[in-house]
DNA sequence: GCCGTTTTCGGCCCGACTGTTTTCAGTCG
């Protein structure tokens, strides 16, 4: 669907058709539950934006591995033609320019024409246009050579972000500052850093900013508006605007585009424009300035929604009519179910890790360390278990504050067996199951072996259910319908797995997953203390999935999941 | 292409910056 809008985006259709497809493809890509199935049951057309047009080619799709209007588009176009198109810098009518009039093909072409120099003729374009071009492909080479996928993880950009933030607020002509964007979302990844600031003097502002020693360089600026590049590869935009109005800014600039889209769309029905510089009821033409976003929203009618929600996933018609979620926050949880120790491959020891988690203000400790099929990590053995376990309880009695207790993250073996007896396992306070061998075996095996886990009644959660690496490796093909029918049947957890590069369930899953009756637990996963901040990536993970505190087990007191599960 | 407490047709978010086009198109977010 992304090709056929970027397409149809070269052959310069209308724009509203370019946005229909494109809407589908980011649906179909966010969706949790297998497209495909859905469209041959027919329910397609039951998510919005699906239409006859959409779901037509999705059933030509499923049924032939091909779309007739898709192959006639590449006839018409080079392939190559599409990675031109998206170049910074570059959109579809240059790209369509240069195609005709110098032959340019693919990004090779695009180079040679360009050292050349013979784009510059081109209407529209010049030398300072083929040089920006040669920049664009270089930085394209580097991020395609893999070393980058050009999305960064949420958890390796935010620090930065911090001190950007602090640098702007402690200046004397600023009155606040944030960062917006997918940052304030708390999106797993993203692409760059959105700034925002207001001041009555932007141009003092943008000019200290410009000295930070952490950006390389500065690639525009203009009266209110700055783009920079830091050293790590990240490009920042820095906005200025009144005081009076910075609700406005940081309400745009923390989008996301596709919940602009809806808001603007709802505001305008009920007669008011809405951009970054104010809120405009069309009927007075008077502008209406707000100093803070919670205005902004007020004042088209809507309770204030907060950044996770907006994705345009039904959380305008929840604000609407008052039905906003109340999401959890970290303080709600109280304990941490997944948290490694030396004795396997994390790196310091029981006390350590329960000082540790202690000082974070958690009531409960859980360790899950590895079981002994993961010999790469010491995995235990039932003998070293228990004997982890007389260790644990021991130390249990000597430290006050914290709960300690004793539990396993026992592998899913590639034949579906756990990697403990049962009476093992039945000895231990908490159990959680994950795979860790067997990745590429159908998906419906790796269900099969899920499921049984759960089925097992010593087991409490899954952890990491779908096993993907962000930016590494995909994860298995998971049905998270299937997964919440059996945890809601079971009593089972579904773990959201706070590493950075896990979060795992997704916000989507874990969505679907509580609407279907299942409950969550955000863990940490933690080899070392300072990985406890993973239960704050954790929790940004279940708020962009409307999950409220009620959603989450570790939200309670130990006693309320110590026990039995329902049926067993 | 999608969609409907203004509509089955006529709408669909909006403004800044760049580069070069002397009045604005293209791109971006």
């Amino acid at each position: 669907m992304q090709t056929i809008a970027d397409y149809l985006d070269l052959d310069g259709q209308s724009t509203y058709r370019i946005i229909a497809y494109e809407k589908a493809a980011a649906l179909f890509r966010e969706h949790p539950i297998s497209v495909a199935e859905m469209a041959q049951q027919g329910g397609l057309r039951r998510l919005p934006g699906v239409g006859e047009a959409i779901e037509k080619k999705v059933l030509e799709y499923v049924a032939t591995g091909d779309i007739e209007f898709l192959a006639r588009l590449r006839d018409r176009f080079p392939e190559g033609l599409l990675t031109v198109m998206r170049l910074p810098g570059m959109g579809p009518k240059k790209t369509k320019a240069i195609h005709e009039q110098a032959g340019v093909a693919d990004l090779r072409d695009l180079e040679r024409a360009a050292r050349e120099g013979r784009l510059r003729d081109l209407p529209g374009m010049g030398a300072k246009t083929e040089e920006n071009i040669l920049r664009a492909i270089e930085t394209w080479t580097a991020v395609a050579a893999g070393q980058d996928s050009g999305r960064k993880l949420r958890a390796a950009v935010e620090p930065q972000a911090i001190k950007f933030v602090e640098a702007l607020r402690a200046l004397p002509q600023v009155a606040a500052a944030d960062f917006a964007g997918s940052l304030r979302r708390c999106r797993s990844t993203v692409r760059d850093m959105d700034l925002v600031v207001a001041s009555l003097d932007p141009e003092a502002v943008m000019a200290a900013f410009a000295t930070l020693p952490e950006l390389a360089r500065v690639e525009a600026q203009g009266e209110t508006k700055l783009a920079a590049a830091t050293y790590t590869g990240l490009n920042v935009d820095l906005r200025v605007v009144p005081p009076d109005s910075y609700g406005d800014l940081l309400q745009h600039f923390t989008g996301s585009a596709e919940h602009n889209v809806a808001l603007r769309g709802y505001a305008q029905r009920r007669g008011y424009k809405i951009s970054e510089y104010g809120v405009e009821p069309v009927e007075s033409g008077r502008h209406i300035r707000c100093a803070t976003e919670a205005e902004v929203y007020e004042l088209v009618g809507l309770r204030y929604i907060p950044p996770e929600l907006r994705e345009d996933q039904g959380e305008i018609q929840a604000a609407e009519v008052g039905m906003l979620p109340d999401l959890v926050e970290l303080p709600d949880v109280r304990g941490d179910l997944h948290v490694h120790s030396d004795w396997t491959d994390g790196r310091v020891s029981l006390e350590q890790m329960a000082l540790a988690a202690r000082d974070r203000g958690l009531d409960y400790l859980c360790f899950c360390d590895h079981s002994q099929s993961l010999a790469m990590t010491g995995g235990l053995s039932p003998e070293r278990l228990m004997a982890q376990q007389a260790e644990i309880r021991a130390l249990d009695a000597r430290i006050e504050g914290i709960r300690l207790l004793s539990g396993i993250e026992v592998d899913i073996l590639a034949d579906g067996r756990l990697d403990l007896p049962d009476e093992t396992l039945a000895r231990l306070d908490f159990v959680t199951a994950s795979i860790h061998s067997g990745f590429s075996q159908p998906p419906a095996r790796i269900m099969e072996r899920i499921v049984g886990a759960m089925r097992n009644p010593c087991v409490r959660s899954v952890a990491h259910p779908s096993g993907r690496l962000i930016n590494r490796r995909e994860g298995y093909e998971i049905d998270i319908d299937l997964l919440a029918r059996v945890a809601a049947e079971t009593g089972t957890f579904l773990e959201i797995n706070g590493f950075p590069d896990r979060l795992d369930l997704t916000a989507q899953a874990a969505r679907r997953a509580a609407a279907l009756g299942a409950r969550m637990v955000v863990c940490s996963d933690a080899h070392s203390p300072g990985d406890f901040e993973n239960l704050r990536w954790g929790v940004g993970e279940a708020r962009r999935g409307w999950l409220t505190k009620a959603d989450l087990a570790n939200t309670g007191a130990w006693e309320s999941i110590a026990e039995k599960r329902p049926g067993h």
